[in-house]
DNA sequence: AATATGTTTGAATAATAATTCATAGATTAT
DNA sequence: ATAATCTATGAATTATTATTCAAACATATT
């Protein structure tokens, strides 16, 4: 990550580069692709217009260059967690307690995470973010993979683990949300309990849950 | 809805509007905001561009207008849905069908909401949504109201409504997604049981429960 | 210290697309 | 049938902003 065997010449240019793609990550995040210019960009990161393009092909490739490598950091982060030791529940846990971490060290990726995971795919050219896709579902996949693991061992239920992974995923971003929008109001270290147990154990009482559903139980659609 | 009192003139431009509108929305979704013309729209819709300005300020204000004009739809639909006669469970089982049935009506309403419900409040100029954040708001509190009523009626653990809500939320929206992806492979239908599965009983099994949680149960955090 | 190589600059250019407006066409009223 | 009113048109204007490039500057090499 630090490169220090490179030449001071080629450190320096890297350094340059990773400080317009600084600049630009908070000046998209706030305001989306179009709504800033090259020049603002420049601005921000103290160089000429003329630089940028020396660095960057054109805008599309700057924007694209600083997703992936945001991308990067948020996957590692998170596979990361998710392969610490411990059972399928506590990599769960992990999951959702790393994720906070990343979007709280960074509070404008909330925004780009959007963008990456459902939004921009419809923003920018067709196949911009093949790259950032591909990161994406290859983290899912092993994400899903942890809740094979889950079903293996009889922890869980067994249904897709692919929908199981996405289900996390869908229930923390919503949460994040939230909490990016009001983060006073809605930390979302308080939150985590809750989505924890919404995940294992569901909303209903146990009074209910014999009621409605009777002793048997669930029957796994899907797989 | 349908205005037949009006004059005949007052009438079609009514429609004229709806049409643009419509045309707009088309294109908008696939490409969103900024990768579309006026001029574009104009021809889709079969009006020359002057009369675009004739209907709407300027392009953002016909953009709002859609938004506006969708974001209605989908709040009523929504809005009849959770109040149909039920119990809390059942109500929240036909929020999550109904959803599924107004994104199926129209596909591009999929990325609409998403831009509606958290992207797009970056995309364009401040305040832009006061009123489309307001139905939204609206909305969740009243789908929030439906979890109280499951609290006190002894059906769901007593914590924060307004959670719940947004976990309902945030795990259809999961799913939709992937939906609006990949139709054939992930049918909504098809998800729907384990969409209600997680969230009314969690994943895990009643050995598992026993194992980790022990007898106890949930201490309720929030609320 | 002169030359070569690499880097930065920002005014000038080019491309795109929003918006205006004078004109033409329809419809209704007299 | 004519005038008055309302509606639609799209070429011309204006605004914005991405991109280029020739010149200046800096650092390394001989």
């Amino acid at each position: 990550m630090d490169n220090t065997s490179l030449p001071r010449r080629q450190r320096e240019r890297l350094r340059h580069r990773q400080e317009i793609m600084d600049a630009a990550l908070r000046l998209f995040s706030e305001r989306g692709y179009h709504n800033v210019s090259m020049q603002e960009i420049a601005d921000k990161s103290e160089f000429s217009i003329g630089s940028l393009y020396k660095f960057f092909k054109n805008k599309e490739d700057l924007y694209r260059a600083m997703v992936l490598d945001r991308a990067y950091v948020f996957r590692d982060t998170l596979m990361k967690a998710i392969e610490r030791p411990g059972d399928a529940v506590d990599r769960m846990k992990n999951y959702i307690r790393a994720k906070g971490e990343v979007f709280a060290a960074n509070i404008s990726m909330v925004r780009l995470y959007l963008e990456v995971t459902s939004g921009s795919r419809f923003n920018l050219k067709a196949g911009f973010d093949e790259e950032i896709q591909g990161i994406y579902e290859d983290f899912m996949d092993r994400f899903a993979s942890v809740f094979s693991e889950g079903i293996e061992k009889g922890l869980f239920h067994a249904s897709d683990p692919y929908y199981m992974a996405l289900a996390v995923e869908g229930l923390t971003n919503a949460f994040l949300f939230l909490w990016a929008e009001k983060p006073e109001r809605h930390p979302y270290d308080k939150i985590i309990p809750f989505i924890e147990h919404i995940l294992l154990e569901g909303i209903l009482t146990g009074k209910a849950r014999q009621r409605i559903l009777g002793e048997s139980g669930y029957k796994a659609p899907g797989s």
